[in-house]
DNA sequence: TAGATTGTTAATCGATTAACAATC
DNA sequence: TAGATTGTTAATCGATTAACAATC
């Protein structure tokens, strides 16, 4: 388990980028592409598609040809698992959280959301409406029981204030949820106790890609 | 350039993370912090830490003490720029967009939001009020005025849907923006032909991350 | 066939980890 | 002094790039 995580990180990153150039680029499902025109179109060099291809054990394409569009797509997804998806609650309903939520990315990625979490009691009994779906709004504190009610909840999605993070954070990983993303401006990383334990933390942190920009700017 | 760029993406993020973690934990700036402790809280080895300092050329520490809190915190600032920090705008005036301009972490970090930017009529002309200051929302057909109007605009914070994020992308490059950190759904890369324009873009990528997440938990 | 592109191995490059002398 | 922690070098590890035989 901390095998495949250490080893398949970048790999995974790489090919969900190759999935997501497919699927949005506009040539038919059964035509032929060669790894030099994914290059083109996700920069990432047709020696690096073609290795992590290998690594994957996909041989999947003709020589002199490449490799057919929607096999390709197939394969990949398969290897992302979308399929399978993920059951996903998501931590604050204010507008981060609505926001994200009514992101058209979750269904086609079979990205299922089970409810928001908040504490504020004007929300609480509430539901909030994505695509004709009415998704309910709980208290924090009611986590656990959802949780155990609706096993399994893949993933969290951290969207509150950077003064509630920590609370969430920890009645998330108490509830037992596995993922967590993290888009609340706190960096997290595992529990003093837990580091060992197969909890998934990415903090999409604006702040450290803010950082980042201001350094490249001097 | 690209060289810097090349070289010091991981460091960065790291010397990032240590500057988060030691501004937000609760000891006093005159005590001595190890980077065994900086370990304890960052979760990234002190031999790394120490290499990381090495490396840029920080020698800091005292044998037998570790490192003054606030000596670190500042030296770490300098490299980061944080002191010059940058003005950036942000592009979608939606509830995506307004909830991560309303973060606190902008001011602490001399991040000036300067401006809105969005095709709806009904927001065009309005203002947006954020501590006390009403940042005012523009159509961006006119960010080229607005930019070399305000020049430098640093920074360009992209929160809009799927749909319009390859049209507002375009402009805001062609507008002369050199920094884009990229909230919506589609992943970007710099535009064919510019690959070797100085230009950073940051995808904070719901999409890929949930890929990870999905990933992880087969 | 000739040309193009894969699959795969080998070479290079870079980043992390380990170790330890210096020293406060 | 003895113990602890740095700064720095060397060793290891892993990831990317280059190369090319296989072959359609």
């Amino acid at each position: 388990m901390i095998k495949k995580n250490k080893i398949n990180q970048r790999v995974i990153r790489r090919i969900s980028y190759y999935y997501e150039a497919l699927l949005k680029d506009s040539l038919p499902e059964d035509v032929y592409i060669s790894s030099a025109k994914i290059e083109a179109i996700t920069g990432i060099s047709n020696n690096q598609i073609r290795q992590d291809l290998f690594y994957l054990g996909l041989s999947i394409g003709k020589q002199k040809k490449g490799y057919i569009k929607g096999d390709m797509i197939r394969e990949l997804k398969g290897i992302l698992n979308i399929h399978k998806g993920a059951d996903l609650i998501v931590i604050g309903a204010g507008k981060l959280g609505r926001a994200l939520a009514s992101y058209k990315i979750f269904s086609a990625r079979n990205i299922r959301i089970k409810a928001f979490f908040d504490i504020k009691d004007e929300l609480i009994g509430k539901e909030y409406q994505i695509d004709n779906t009415h998704i309910p709004i709980y208290h924090i504190d009611d986590i656990d029981e959802f949780v155990s009610k609706n096993s399994p909840i893949d993933v969290a999605l951290l969207t509150v204030s950077e003064d509630a993070t920590d609370m969430v954070f920890e009645k998330v990983v108490a509830a037992g949820i596995k993922g967590v993303v993290n888009y609340t401006p706190r960096i997290l990383q595992k529990p003093p106790g837990k580091e060992n334990e197969d909890i998934k933390i990415i903090n999409d942190c604006l702040a450290i890609s803010l950082y980042h920009i201001i350094y490249q700017l001097y």
